[in-house]
Order: structure tokens, then C-alpha cells, then sequence
DNA sequence: GAATAAAACAGACTAACAGTCTGTTTTGAG
DNA sequence: CTCAAAACAGACTGTTAGTCTGTTTTATTC
């Protein structure tokens, strides 16, 4: 009655989006493979059918919010005009995104932990940070940003700079000015530093 | 034989140096408290007695490595004249401590995930961030520094720039670059960007 | 300096839980 | 229709964090 695509798709979906509520809610370590599994209605047959193990669960739901933050980048950047208001507008809403009580707990506070330093670097190389190194090259190039290092650096630091900011607003009580402490980061790069 | 003190001193003191070894090389989760024990010459009933779980012992040996960096710092603060030296001499000193392996692994990778997010926050505020900040503050008050934002907002972001140096150079191999490229990032808020 | 309290320690025990293993059902290919 | 492979079911096991009860050692009080 049904394709193996389709029971696949059907099956891997209902864990994930089980196990990423879970996950958001209790974290990683305590949140039981039992629960996710009454949770997605699923048997634990069919979980290791489809995930090596608890981490490789968590690995797939990082990946989703990868691709959701993606998706709201590229709707923020979609009207910008000029290299460097693409990159704020961008770098504006991913820091949106992140703030998520869900998302952060899950990509910025635990995968580091849970995936690894290389598997989380590699998760991030390939998503958000290549949009966000391309996004400084250009602006650099244009001469609409102004360093002495490398783009790539840049990249690095200013990606950690933003991380750091959901990180230290637990409750995004302070979002609001962080995003504006941000937004004076980039301009001092644009030689509109008073 | 030996004063109450001196007996915790001593049993606290192998946990947490068997547990920093242990932590560092094989991360918090792949690491048995059976494993902590021997490697102590402690038994279960005294690690409990001195440590509500595993959790706890780690943060123990968070306060510790925080403890150690902050000396790191201070050491290499100490002959600096001017604010904005001594800032840079201080953030320096700070990357090449978190850099090294057993370090990065317990504070920078696994610390938000164990402690949890707050718990973390914490750490950092009781340690080594109000460094970062008054040295900011300090240096935009005598005007070396130069941002339009709030001091405590850059240095969060400052902060986190010079966790995802770390971060993103998982066996130090880009590490002189990238101190470059965060000595770049100073240059920007004291005028001198080309 | 006994007596009593409190801190430090010892180690057997338990409940939870991630991952395995063997079998069954469902789909796909020839 | 047959055979192979993918998808699933669920009982089972080894490990392990934390508990519990009792013992030893240090501190305090009269």
C-alpha cells in the first residue's frame, strides 16, 4: 500500500520530529530512547533500523534546523540591495533563529557536545557558515567591508560572536540590544565607527 | 592522623584530577564514574559524600581549569602598559589556554551542554568574562577604544569570537592565523583599519 | 578523657536505559 | 510466483549513575 520511500520518510519523520521535541524540552542525556519512541509511535525495531544510535537521532534533527535556518535566511535576505546589507539582514536572522528557545538548546548549546567538535564543525560548513564567509568575500570585495585579515577569519570570528549572543541571553531578554551591539560590530568594518 | 580538612583536601583534590583526565580525553558522557574511582583510589560511598552526582564533579573541575586560565591571564597582563595592550595580551593569553586539547574538550565544547546553559553562564561570569569586560570598559573610557555600542555588549561578542577561534580549529593548526585575525578585530575598534 | 555528635568513607544493591539479537512482515525485482 | 531485501517488532542484556545501610575516623562537649 505504500512505497519503501514513502515508509521510510514516514517513519525517520515521526522520530525526528519526536525526538526534537524531546530534545528541546529535556535535552539530550534526559530525554530516553523510550520516550521518543512511544512519542514518534514507533518501535525500537524501527528506530536502529534507521539511526545508528541515540546521537545519529540527534544528528538528523540538527540537520533539520540547519535547513529551517537556511530557509528563514534566505527569506530575510531575499529584498536586501548591497553586499552589506545582505550580510546584516542576513546575520540578523539567523541570530533570530538561534534565539529560539528550542534551536538554541539543541544547535548551539548541546551539538557541540553531543556530535562532537568535527562533526559540529562539519555540520555548520555545511550550512549556514559558507553563506556567511561568501557573504563577507563579497562585501570585502565591493569594498563595502573593510579588515586586514582574512574573510575566511572574519567569518570565523563574527560567527562566534553571534553564537555567543544567544548564549548569553538565555531568556532573550537582552535580544534586543545585542542585535543592536551587533549591528554597531558591523558598522565599525564599514568605517562608520564615530 | 589527619584534620577533617586535610582528608577532604585530599580525596576532592584525586577526583578531580582523575576526573579532569578522564573528561578530557574520552568527554564526559564516555566516561564511567567506575573509571573516576580507580583512577582516584577513592570509593563510591566518599565521591558521593563529596559530590551530589557526576555533574557536579564536573563543574569542580570546571571551577578548577577556569581558575588556571584566569592565572594564565594575569600572568601575561602583568608587564603590559596601556589598556588596550593589556587587553590584547589578555585575550591572547586566553585563546592559547582554551586552545589547548584537554582544555577545549571540558570548557569550551562539552561545559554548556553538562552544565547546562545557565549553570555555564555562571562559570564564565564568576571567572573570566568581568576580565574581558572591565578591560573593555576600561579601554573605551580612555578612549583607546572606540564602539557605539555598550561595553558589556562587546564584550559578548568579543567573547564569543574568541570561543569560535578555538572552536573552529580542532587540532590548533590555523591557530597563529586566526590570533591575527582576532588582533585585526582590536584594530578596528582603535582606528586603525586600512 | 569518656561520651556523643558529626564528618568521611565503604561497598553491596537497584532501577533505568542504550544498544543487540532473533524473528516477522511488507515491499521490490526478475 | 519466487526470491531477496528493506522495514519493522519486541524480548533481552550489560553497563552504569545514583542510593542505602553500615563502619571508621575526626571533632566537640561535659
Amino acid at each position: 500500500m505504500a512505497t519503501n520511500a514513502q515508509r521510510r520518510a514516514q517513519t525517520r519523520g515521526c522520530l525526528i520530529n519526536a525526538a526534537r521535541h524531546l530534545f528541546a524540552e529535556q535535552g539530550y542525556a534526559d530525554t530516553s530512547t523510550e520516550a521518543i519512541l512511544s512519542g514518534a509511535g514507533v518501535t525500537r525495531g524501527a528506530m536502529y533500523h534507521h539511526f545508528r544510535n541515540k546521537a545519529e537521532l540527534f544528528e538528523a534533527v540538527c540537520d533539520l534546523l540547519s535547513r529551517e535556518a537556511m530557509a528563514a535566511i534566505e527569506n530575510a535576505v531575499a529584498g536586501q540591495r548591497g553586499s552589506l546589507a545582505t550580510l546584516k539582514a542576513g546575520s540578523l536572522a539567523w541570530v533570530d533563529f538561534m534565539a529560539r528557545d528550542d534551536v538554541r538548546r539543541i544547535l548551539v548549546v548541546e551539538a557541540p557536545s553531543v556530535l562532537g567538535q568535527e562533526r559540529w564543525r562539519a555540520l555548520d560548513e555545511r550550512y549556514s557558515f559558507p553563506l556567511l564567509r561568501e557573504g563577507i568575500r563579497e562585501a570585502m570585495e565591493e569594498g563595502a567591508l573593510h579588515f586586514s585579515g582574512s574573510a575566511e577569519g572574519l567569518a570565523v570570528l563574527l560567527n562566534g560572536a553571534m553564537n555567543a549572543l544567544v548564549l548569553n541571553d538565555p531568556w532573550a531578554e537582552n535580544l534586543p540590544r545585542l542585535r543592536q551591539d551587533l549591528l554597531a560590530l558591523f558598522d565599525c568594518f564599514s568605517g562608520e565607527t564615530p
